[in-house]
DNA sequence: AGTTAGCACTGCTGGGCACAGAGTGCTAAT
DNA sequence: ATTAGCACTCTGTGCCCAGCAGTGCTAACT
């Protein structure tokens, strides 16, 4: 039974203080500084004997025999549930954050100041995903004929974001046609997203065919090539590749080169990050991310969803070395999302 | 005087093949082996004596007594205007290069695969530089009333890139008065560039006041802040940062760290990046580029200017250690830069 | 005069070795 | 159940020394 060791208040103190010593200093932590962090009321030895059944249960373990004990990656994510509860940010490093993240007003801004923040706080990654495309909503579409046949279809969001896109249709279309078919789809389907839309489009295509024919096949064809126009790369926002250089447990050049070349092909971190959107939990807290390289081992990320309005958009996130500050940036993650969903509503 | 050392033509012939040498293994060059290359016609010790020269005029210099000689940036920089003119690409890489670019089918695409392909030939960053804002060449506008007041503008430049932008105006419009507007801008200023239009807009605001007087006002107050959105950030697209890691000149964490630091703040590339459009040559090099960083001293920077129609619009060039391979790299980036402005022309 | 062989000199590198220090596991005493 | 004591293990460091790569200089050669 792995998570005996587990069970008795005093080992799980003895391995929280392990785990927060070698955040701290990032060296193997030995039984006597334990024993001071309990005020002398339990001396080297016995802590050595609680650090023997740590060890068994997997949660601690040496680089060598006379060395101090290492947290394990069970550590930490038994360490990160047992404070993400009570996470809480200090006066300071909130005002800091509001501060950093008010004085943003575009869009882009607002993401590069929510990434630069997380980033600092982290000394890690700090990383923001958009929304899916299909998440969006339409408020208002318009389109409108160009001389040579293609048309121009501009797609409104509430908030102020809008998207266009130059569609060569199959067919040829009058401008008549474009100002009915958009006035269809504000009339028909304002509020709702790209990929209800969509579906009703082609379910309705199906069952009422009769009814909006022409208008329904004209919505799909312009439609269409917009949606699907999902720029993958663009959807992605990193911040702070220069912080994880410094982290010591990257020292290895061969590491090193591999994470980066992992976060450079983006969509890696998505599916990782984007598990949190799914969780119960407001904030995911994911130790060990073997899916990003090799040295995953020794990566964490912190993540959660940010909602805009009641819909949940996309994630922000931190990805840094196993050995981080998780107090702070769970709190930070948490405080980003909430701040960064407010200040998209407000644009 | 310091050029002296390089007026023999023997002098020039040894330095070049030091700095071939010495970017090929990356170690202090010794005259034994450059007499090698020479085919045995000349000793060691010959070598040595001109080596000594080269050092004295600023172009080698010694590691420690006992050690090979290194090119200094001065090296290099000669070494590069002497093989500039002659630098050719294999065949093999002329193929390559076509085929990553041949199948990219949007700008961004188009974009992503060029900086890919720079930082894969380098062993260093990619960087493209988009047009800035001012350059761009407005075909077509277009612009519409929102029901709260708001105005939807849209440009259309040729080759079907577009950017729109929501405008809350100062006054509000009429859609005739859209209509009109835009109508005058289309008719006035289609094929100028934004800065152009700009200019003659302020001109004409001045000295023909009473002729198109609202039209003028109109169309400065709506197309202003289209123009000014400025997207400072998404302007720069580098690619490759994993590369830099793995080149031993930046093994030092410090240096490698700033470096990365300096490379987010992208600005900073740029203006480096662009001397190059002011440039005679077609393509710049830049050895020891100081204004990035402390590490800057082995850095180059290969820069090219990429045109659309015969219009100057941005520029792609290649970042990295000064011990690079100076011919493969010189005639990449003046071939991407070709096949970038053609891709572009042809969306 | 330019070139080269020979040789002494320099500074780095890597292996071997001893030593101190940190930390543990175990046993016996409290 | 806790703890003091002690033997044991492993690492990091400093030091020395030999080996090596490469130079600079001088003197000889063409």
């Amino acid at each position: 039974m792995k998570n005996a060791a587990i069970q008795e208040r005093r080992n799980r103190q003895v391995l929280a203080d392990v785990v927060r010593m070698y955040i701290e200093t990032g060296e193997p932590v030995s039984s006597r500084s334990i024993s001071k962090r309990f005020e002398e009321t339990l001396s080297p030895a016995t802590i050595r004997n609680v650090m023997a059944d740590l060890e068994d249960g997997g949660f601690l373990y040496q680089p060598h025999t006379s060395a101090g004990r290492v947290p394990t990656a069970a550590a930490y994510r038994f360490f990160a549930q047992e404070i993400a509860a009570q996470a809480t940010l200090s006066v300071h490093d909130r005002d800091w954050i509001r501060g950093q993240m008010s004085s943003a007003k575009t869009t882009e801004e607002i993401t590069e100041r929510a990434g630069h923040v997380l980033a600092e706080v982290s000394n890690g990654l700090g990383i923001i995903v958009a929304p899916p495309l299909r998440r969006i909503v339409l408020e208002h579409a318009r389109m409108w004929l160009l001389p040579d046949g293609r048309v121009v279809v501009v797609l409104l969001s509430p908030g102020g974001t809008s998207r266009d896109k130059i569609v060569k249709p199959n067919r040829s279309f009058t401008q008549a046609e474009l100002d009915a078919t958009a006035d269809f789809l504000n009339r028909q389907y304002s509020g709702w997203t790209l990929e209800a839309i969509r579906e009703d489009l082609l379910l309705k295509l199906a069952t009422e065919r009769e009814r909006y024919e022409g208008l329904i096949q004209s919505a799909l064809t312009l439609c269409d090539p917009v949606a699907l126009e999902d720029g993958p790369v663009r959807e992605v926002y990193v911040e702070g590749t220069a912080q994880i250089v410094g982290a010591p447990e990257f020292s290895s050049q061969a590491h090193l080169k591999e994470l980066l070349e992992a976060i450079e092909e983006k969509h890696r971190l998505v599916s990782v990050l984007n598990a949190c959107i799914d969780a119960p939990e407001p904030v995911l807290v994911q130790i060990g991310i073997k899916e990003m390289s090799q040295a995953g081992e020794n990566l964490a990320m912190i993540s959660a969803p940010y909602t805009r309005g009641d819909l949940a958009q996309g994630s922000v996130g931190i990805l840094g070395p196993t050995r981080m500050q998780y107090e702070r940036a769970i709190s930070a993650v948490a405080y980003v999302a909430e701040l960064f969903g407010e200040a998209l509503g407000k644009i």
